[in-house]
DNA sequence: TCAACGATTTCGTTTATCCTAAATCTTTAT
DNA sequence: ATAAAGATTTAGGATAAACGAAATCGTTGA
């Protein structure tokens, strides 16, 4: 099941002409990875060897179910990667494409879960991990709560910080809102005001808007 | 000067094993790199023709100042790869290790940079862009910057107060610096001395140490 | 000094992937 | 229906990188 990266690239490129349904002609694929479509009809058809690809000569290419699981993890890394670099790294999408084009053979799947987990839910189309509930490392009886609606004394686990507004979601993630980090409330100086927040060895104050941003797993008895 | 992900390696574990200076042996290379030492051979002789390092036979290898910059910048995505799996995807350190071996090769400077600004400076060692004020994480309109960091007759609007120290916040919180609260700086008392803060109607002195604490942002054109 | 042993390089192959050119299949226009 | 046009595959060759085995270098103990 361990392919080479650029095998991955022939089947995420199938995927995305294929939808999963259909056939891919062998010069479509070349053309849309700029490869000879000799390469494309020798590649295949050690693709169809390795039972990710059903082939019939001359028709086309399309993916066995597991070639489609493959594909989709793959796809589900770059739109992870891709949003990644552009809500937190300020890169544009050309750019934040091509740029996950090559970092997705090399995330392991357990980041790109993290990932997710760490972004909230920004991943859109096909990611399983994140359409489900993506709560953090679930464990009993957990709740999942804005840390502003929290009171005084109260203790929980980052779960995710999310926000219409991906420079809100960045400028929180640099002050150490990340998933995992454990908070308690300090203080709350009224209620529509700002929150005090101890972070390991930080004290944060943060205004009430911000503070809805960021989602926090509190334990329930 | 874009070479392959391979040559890449051979780059970086060359600087692992000199630190800049001294010879590394083909053996030594070839079992760091669990790879034959005909292998090594080869290629150091590929990558001499590069100019990327100079290789006197039977005798060992070492960087050329091109060649020990490239590595440089790759040990630098590498180490902030590493600090970014480990710090916000709460990944082991021997698999984020494993994991930014293959990732550094797929990042480009321009992300590596960005990654240390999102990160604050969490990168230790040879990694200029971190060690230098890591200001700016957006380049668009908004900047958060420290306070005592800003100019006479800056404005800004409080985003946050932080410190190690839960009473600084305090202190600073019951002075009136919460989050939201629009600030200029009215004077600056010499470099590392006091600063004189317009905020509503109230002027205040503070200490540069205390003005650290804060985190304004500002507009930037 | 010099022979033996370990370190290093060279040589011949292998694997993965690409390419161009030639051969072959499919489709379509008359 | 059928031949030209277009799509696809096969053939043959290139390149990057690896390996094992054989040849070569250098050092060191007697």
């Amino acid at each position: 099941m361990m392919t080479t990266g650029n095998r991955e690239d022939y089947l995420i490129n199938i995927l995305r002409l294929t939808e999963g349904e259909g056939l891919a002609k062998t010069t479509e694929l070349a053309s849309f990875m700029n490869v000879s479509p000799a390469s494309v009809s020798e590649m295949i058809k050690v693709l169809a060897g390795e039972g990710l690809v059903i082939y019939e000569k001359y028709k086309g290419v399309q993916l066995t179910p597991i070639g489609l699981d493959y594909a989709r993890q793959l796809r589900k890394k770059h739109h992870v990667l891709e949003r990644f670099l552009m809500d937190y790294l300020n890169i544009d999408h050309d750019n934040a494409h091509d740029e996950a084009c090559r970092l997705e053979h090399a995330l392991s799947d357990n980041s790109a879960i993290k990932m997710c987990h760490m972004m909230g839910t920004p991943v859109d189309s096909d990611c399983q991990s994140c359409k489900s509930p993506c709560k953090a490392i679930s464990e009993g009886e957990i709740e999942v709560c804005p840390l502003n609606q929290l009171s005084r004394g109260d203790k929980g686990v980052i779960s995710y910080v999310k926000s219409d507004d991906s420079s809100v979601v960045k400028r929180l993630v640099s002050m150490g809102f990340v998933p995992g980090r454990m908070i308690t409330i300090d203080a709350i100086l009224s209620d529509g005001g700002p929150r005090i927040i101890l972070m390991g060895d930080a004290t944060i104050a943060l205004d009430y808007n911000m503070a809805s941003n960021i989602f926090v797993d509190i334990n329930i008895e």
